[in-house]
DNA sequence: TTTCGATGGTTACAAATGAAACCAGTTTGG
DNA sequence: CCAAACTGGTTTCATTTGTAACCATCGAAA
């Protein structure tokens, strides 16, 4: 009988390879600014950009515009970022960070480079594991890499 | 102002391609067989391995005990799995699929792999886009790949 | 201008999730 | 032999999430 390994199941391998990272990574926003996930996504796009509508901020960081709401909603409560209703269009609000918005910002873009920096210098001892299995995954089936980059 | 990339971000580009695949996948025993991530991976589990425990099933495949307390639970409301004590153990359940469940999991093997072999054509096709960026995350910071098995 | 479909954003409700409490059974150490 | 610590598994409860309905506004076409 044709069985299937769920251990090396592409999809599989992809979905629990990302959980652990982002939960890993989650505990520096949570534990330090007590922030979900959306409101870290929110909080570091209007960082990024300065300042972005809903709907952009739905788009950039995929997600959807009810997490959008909830997480803008939650940090204006905290007093992170402000609301200007657009002159044109007046359902539209552009979303911009305040001072103490702009300091939890500051304070987390270099534990987040750091984590980042970390997670790659972890993989590179591991042999590149991750990279390696997913690459695995990929050679595994179909014909050699034809045209790779790499 | 050091700012972040969010786009570029290791974490958040690993969890968004995950997510985007899983949601993709997840169609496929959703729309056919009306399962819930945790159930298809307990039929996979099972499918794969004929008999395991709740625990075996969790460790395997990733899954709080709730999860797959819950999910065996509506497994076996539709009858597409058993539980027999074990003998030694009173507190252990040996779980194991029965012909309906088989059947369902046996339609689904061909397809996770179908799904699985186009994943990977389409990264083909794409130039290998997402394994590129990953490499591309991997390769922006540090070294160049020094006992890389590529 | 009025109406109708699309769009920005919020809210309501149901389902999925996680943490912690829990129950039953098992092991360990005195 | 007994109490305490532990383990397999379930349940409870609060939180998070997604879907769909919703409200307000806008743009286009009649």
């Amino acid at each position: 009988m044709e069985i299937l390994e769920l251990e090396s199941f592409l999809p599989y391998r992809l979905y629990r390879l990302a959980d652990a990272v982002s939960r890993e990574f989650s505990k520096v926003y949570s534990d330090r600014l007590g922030l979900s996930r959306p409101e870290w996504r929110t909080l570091s796009g209007l960082g990024q950009h300065g300042t972005m509508t809903a709907t952009e901020l739905g788009k950039q960081s995929a997600m959807h515009k009810t997490k959008v709401s909830r997480a803008v909603a939650e940090l204006e409560r905290r007093r992170w970022l402000t609301r200007t209703p657009d002159e044109n269009d007046r359902r539209v609000e552009h979303l911009m960070l305040t001072k103490a918005g702009l300091a939890a910002y500051r304070e987390m873009v270099p534990l987040a480079k750091a984590f980042e920096r970390e997670l790659i210098n972890r993989m590179k001892l591991h042999q590149q594991a991750v990279l390696f299995d997913v690459i695995y995954s990929l050679e595994r089936k179909g014909t050699p890499s034809p045209s790779s980059t790499i």
